[in-house]
DNA sequence: GTAAGTCAACCGGCCGGACGGTATAGCGGA
DNA sequence: TCCGCTATACCGTCCGGCCGGTTGACTTAC
């Protein structure tokens, strides 16, 4: 199920995430996470509360890996109008195809979060709001970073739900298209 | 609840998205479906055998109702190239702003089918393919029309999440960045 | 050095409640 | 009388949460 070495607290969240992932979020049961985490129901209470908590505990962890993977992506373009807006595309495309890690966790705790109490994504939205707040001072046109950021979200939700899926080459010519609107302010 | 008058079938469809839209997915049940239509809980199960057969119902009344929507917004434009685009942007930022009664709905529909049985999504599957097709033959640049409908799908889910939510002053300028793609293949 | 005490970590069984689904009886119009 | 529709009562299951108890490591006391 999940690596034992580990901690608890890591191993447990872990296995949540897994579960979603593979069976759905109504798989998701305080049991069935305690079960894969290769802990009692009675030991997983003792590191999260409630469902509610263990849910927190997700949410926490995973909007501290998104904001530091965007950090990482927008530093590693290089500076100059549109650095955030480059970057959002440069991590949204890198992400969209390989393992997507990120993606599938991401999704993962979406649903189950959400389905609980959508409060709970507020974590997330502190996330998305930084990311706004980057783009809007870009130095792009008015909206080309905004819209940009729309089509990558976009592509997430296909991804979350299953909508569609774009071919590798479907995909190149997406970003071909958005990098249109990278040019600077007319 | 639910008006009156009308049939149970729809009355109870009308009564269960509402229930999704004001109080969330979990408190979905029958039961609470049934009272709201304003019939007993025999009585929906009579209409429908199972949850399961409740969400296809929604989501054949939804895939049903976007189709007809989007095809209407399509006739409503003008041929020519890029008319499948123009008509998902017009249809999108439509629908974003004032009542957006179809979107809600649909962001209801979508939650509760898809955390029953993601399967149960494959009308709406359809109805996205179906779109997908026409926007491939659309005459814009490939990948500009594709591009389009990502953010637009991006602009759903920030809403079906309220993840963050543009003024109206934002959403005119994503538009007219989004605008840009519209010119036919260079 | 060892006995006593302490504390975090964990176990596993239980309970109350809710939900999906079934069974069966009742009602009103054609 | 028959049939479409509705109401009521009930069952089995499952889940979240709680609780008493156990282990083992580490400190302190003598």
């Amino acid at each position: 199920m999940v690596d034992s070495q580990t901690d608890s607290r890591t191993r447990i969240l872990d296995a949540a995430e897994a579960i979603v992932q593979a069976r759905g979020v109504p798989a998701l049961t305080l049991e069935a996470a305690a079960r894969d985490a290769g802990i009692s129901k009675g030991g997983l209470l003792y590191h999260f509360a409630s469902k509610e908590a263990l849910l927190t505990g997700l949410l926490g962890r995973l909007a501290e890996a998104m904001a530091v993977d965007f950090d990482k992506a927008v530093t590693s373009q290089p500076e100059g109008s549109g650095r955030t807006a480059r970057a959002m595309l440069a991590w949204a495309f890198g992400a969209a195809v390989p393992g997507c890690e990120l993606q599938d966790r991401a999704a993962a705790v979406f649903l189950a979060a959400f389905h609980h109490d959508p409060a709970l994504l507020d974590p997330i939205r502190a996330v998305f709001a930084r990311m706004r707040a980057a783009l809007a001072q870009d130095g792009l046109r008015p909206g080309a970073a905004q819209a940009i950021m729309c089509a990558t979200d976009g592509l997430f939700m296909s991804h979350v739900f299953g909508l569609y899926r774009l071919t590798e080459a479907e995909l190149a010519e997406v970003r071909e298209a958005l990098d249109m609107l990278l040019e600077p302010a007319r």
